[in-house]
DNA sequence: TTAAACTTTCAGAAATTTCTGAAAGTTCGT
DNA sequence: ACGAACTTTCAGAAATTTCTGAAAGTTTAA
């Protein structure tokens, strides 16, 4: 298998890409190609497509399914397994989102959670405390706003950003048609 | 300089996870120390606590200072540099959302761009390029919109994160209060 | 101008990550 | 039970990243 060259350029790219956004080289490059080739392709196509070792090849595979990123399909009388991507772009971003929050925030989350529940011994322990604090409040907020953000629809979730700046302005709205409502919780 | 051991574990989680936010374990423990501490430190406190060489520091410091994390100060009659983690939490959430967009986002982008000007010479070309068109939208509406929410000063962003799932009923009372604004935008 | 007190640089060492390819494992048809 | 067609594993090689520490650079004071 060989890549045309105009595709070229986005593997390679995913490829760089790829290590910033949490699995390597090859695996970048791998999903980039499964991204952008309406069939699915075989281990063999992907090794030779990006000329790297067939048990790399396997790795990678592992690597991209425990992302559930990719799925297995067979063509009728070939015993070989054949990958394509998952789902639409919304679903891979989603995907992507999801588990880089499991692999960044969460471990950070339960370190601050425990770190917090510690008696400070001294005053700059205490102040470290305050710190940890900030960041664990912070940390939370936005992943649970992520998660509820996850859980609109992508039609919902494309009209609440092409909102832009309209969502300040709804805010404010809000504040005239619930005036009671307390809304103070700064920090 | 030596950490209570209470704080070790967040400077050293701080180093594990600095990895996956873009820079390397001692810049993410160097980065920890100073955010929990309230007095700048030297240059040789962080070395001794962290038990790392002079060179590795100042390495180090210029990539925080890249990542405009931190900032210099002296004390009178004192010719050595102290650092300290420069503004809120926010500030830093801030910062280190805008840098990773410009790296990790950006160049994907004018890659995008740029592959979606050639004319696609067959068919598998024009699957390849529909998907990356796919990818270029989904990426600029994201980066427009965090642009946006950047905007926004952190008592307003926070009350947007806490409103939740509100969101969505907003979305609603929206469509109830400007019922012909042409919002059908839909991918 | 000299020297002390500091910081930066960078060649090579050390550590870590990634990759290869041969061997072992699995599955299926006969 | 055998062998063909495939996949996975994993020890060690290769590539990459990070770190050290000595040397070079800078700044200040006298």
């Amino acid at each position: 298998m060989n890549i045309s060259t105009q595709n070229q350029s986005f593997v390679y790219h995913f490829g760089e890409m790829g290590s910033r956004w949490g699995f390597n080289r090859t695996v970048g490059q791998m999903y980039a190609l499964l991204v952008i080739s309406e069939e699915p392709l075989s281990a063999n196509d992907l090794a030779s497509g990006l000329s790297i070792s067939r048990g790399n090849v396997s790795m990678g595979i592992k690597e991209l399914q425990s992302w559930q990123l990719i799925q297995v399909s067979h063509i009728p009388g070939d015993r070989k397994e054949y990958y394509s991507a998952i789902g639409s772009i919304w679903d891979m971003a989603n995907t992507v989102f999801k588990e880089r929050r499991k692999r960044e925030i969460d471990p950070t989350l339960s370190l601050l959670r425990a770190s917090l529940l510690e008696k400070p011994t001294d005053a700059s322990d205490e102040y470290a405390q305050g710190k940890m604090q900030e960041i664990h409040d912070l940390l939370e907020m936005v992943t649970e706003w992520a998660a509820e953000l996850q859980r609109l629809n992508p039609e919902q979730l494309s009209r609440l950003m092409k909102l832009g700046a309209g969502v300040s302005k709804m805010l404010s709205v809000k504040d005239q048609l619930f005036p009671n409502k307390k809304n103070s919780d700064s920090n």
